[in-house]
DNA sequence: GTTCCTGCAAACTCTTTGCACTGAG
DNA sequence: CTCAGTGCAAAGAGTTTGCAGGAAC
């Protein structure tokens, strides 16, 4: 999926930024959503704007917290609702970090970015990873216990290289989460 | 998979009862505990005994209504604490299974069978599978990205096989977990 | 004009924390 | 005798649910 535009930064750092496509990834939602006999509301629109607007993993608090800056006044359980509708059409995907809330995003069969997650026990970090990663050992569950497997949903735990080394360097004590 | 009847002794039935290794079991642990400066308590010998007596994977709630039975009047918070602290001197794991509780059991130093975890998202299942399903995306992972795996600590999600038939089979709705 | 969505309050699940007490060492 | 572990109450995070009113179609 190229990314265009003047100084445009595709996915830097700090949580990246989407390009210009973003009003098209939100119309092509809208327009699923009306397909699907859904009905398009401000609350919807702005929860998928917001994450049309970047390609970090936002909690539902997060989703909020942005949403709330396009339409003032929205409220917790409306994010958890429209996440569920939006995630039932298919536009959204959710992944489940072994620890804390669950996170959202846009989902791959609209930005073309499949992947799956990783995520630091140490510091909590969210990474992503090739979405081939785990291709191999799906087939091996299909063929030896019928499992089918869908490596998307749940983030891969362990240390991320920073906190590997930090740790291997002795240092005992840092971030909070588990 | 709810409760069973009241005063029973053993486990029985869909969760694997481990053999006359138990004791044993449970001694190595508490001397391990002893060994470590740590108390021993009647608390904590029942948990790790409800966890030695059985192979299946319990969340606080199942072994605080186990460890009742062997010390009465145990309390939530006690098994919190034990689990912890059992964990800490490496004689129990827990699993995060991405929806429900975490989910405990003796580690792997301890019974020799090691092994990794799958859930079902539509029936909640979780099961065993082989431990070196993810050596090499454990191998692969350290190579590229420095992401140290830690594959016994998330369960991986799907769709058990015969969920997996089930909705195939066109049956639409079934069991809550998510 | 229906029907679906939203806001609000409340409940719910799972887990952690503060405090006084007691039992292991 | 001392301090770590326990019970209890309470709070905390994250999420769901029931209901009344309002907006999308």
């Amino acid at each position: 999926m190229p990314d265009q535009g003047p100084g445009s930064a595709q996915r830097t750092a700090a949580g990246g930024r989407r390009g210009e496509e973003d009003n098209a990834l939100v119309a092509a939602g809208i327009a699923r959503l009306r397909a699907r006999g859904e009905r398009v509301t401000p609350a919807r629109r702005a929860v998928l704007r917001v994450l049309a607007e970047t390609s970090e993993h936002l909690s539902a608090e997060e989703v909020l917290a942005r949403a709330d800056e396009i339409v003032p006044g929205m409220h917790r359980t409306t994010v958890y609702r429209a996440v569920e509708s939006l995630g039932e059409v298919g536009l959204i995907t959710h992944v489940h970090p072994a620890h804390g809330p669950a996170v959202y995003h846009l989902a791959a069969a609209l930005t073309g970015g499949a992947h799956l997650h990783t995520r630091c026990r140490r510091c909590g970090e969210i990474a992503d990873v090739p979405a081939d990663l785990l291709d191999d050992v799906a087939a091996r569950l299909a063929a030896t216990v019928g499992f089918r497997l869908q490596p998307d949903h749940a983030a891969l735990t362990g240390l991320c290289r920073s906190c590997a080394d930090a740790r291997a360097a002795g240092d005992g004590g840092a971030a909070a989460p588990a």
